[in-house]
DNA sequence: ATGGCTACGATCCGTAGA
């Protein structure tokens, strides 16, 4: 099974890449994120002529996750259960028997700010989740933004970055948090190229620059990780015309 | 010097992203 994650930014503006990117990358399942699409206006249809079911969650505006298969989607889960949120930013479903989480977690916006205190209490509540739903599924994937760059590795400038949002040390032990449940994070299964990155501003030259960070991720349950044979950003498609400012992540399971 | 893009839903700017 080949997966992937993209933050596509408008779903809206980004279906023809969409479309174009699964003819090229042909993935098996791929988890969306800011879609910024309410479900009534999800493009269902188009994706249905590309080969792909879906399933969504949706607003105007803001956030939105979507999941598309190949195969059938069961099981669906939409938002992390007992945790009130009027934010669309959780979906899951089983797919071949293998539990698919797509996220796009909170921004933060600013460390101490009330969106910051938001994305711990968010975190906090996805790792509780995911502790119950692991327990249930052996195989699972959790993908998406993640908006946390794990390790100064995962960030251009370390310096100008520190204690920033995206790398505050809270936000990194949350994120910790997550991997402490028993998951891994796909990308560092393998030997990688220095600076890789998934996001990068659309300011200032960003991407030219290669000055990103690296916050969408796809973490891998162990019996997953053990079949895992590979994981790559595939940030060409950054350079596109009108592109996301995030590129996507592609795991290769066996 | 906190700028710089892009998308959105509202208008001829504000909010949000990261």
């Amino acid at each position: 099974m080949r997966l992937a994650t993209w933050n596509v930014n408008s779903l809206k503006v980004r279906l023809p890449q969409l479309r174009d990117w699964l003819a090229r990358a042909s993935p098996d399942v791929v988890c969306l994120q800011e879609t910024k699409l309410e479900d009534a206006r999800f493009p269902a249809a188009e994706l249905a002529q590309a080969g792909y079911s879906a399933a969504c969650s949706g607003q105007p505006t803001y956030n939105g996750v979507a999941i598309l298969s190949r195969r059938p989607l069961g099981d669906i889960t939409v938002g992390i259960p007992g945790f009130m949120d009027v934010q669309k930013r959780l979906l899951a479903t089983t797919v071949e028997d293998i539990r698919i989480v797509c996220v796009y977690c909170p921004n933060g916006q600013a460390v101490g700010s009330d969106k910051y205190e938001y994305k711990l209490r968010w975190f906090a509540a996805l790792r509780d989740w995911l502790a119950t739903e692991l327990a249930r599924h052996p195989e699972l994937v959790v993908a998406g933004d993640f908006n946390v760059a794990p390790e100064d590795r995962d960030v251009h400038d370390p310096k100008a970055w520190e204690g920033q949002v995206h790398v505050s040390e809270p936000e990194r032990a949350a994120f910790r948090a997550l991997l402490a449940l028993g998951l891994e994070d796909a990308f560092r299964l393998f030997p990688q190229p220095e600076k890789s990155f998934t996001w990068w501003d659309y300011r200032m030259g960003a991407f030219r620059r290669n000055a990103g960070l690296r916050i969408d991720h796809i973490l891998l349950s162990a019996p997953l990780a053990r079949r895992c044979r590979g994981c790559s950003i595939d940030a060409a498609v950054r350079a596109l015309q009108r592109p996301s400012d995030h590129a996507p992540v592609i795991a290769e399971i066996g």
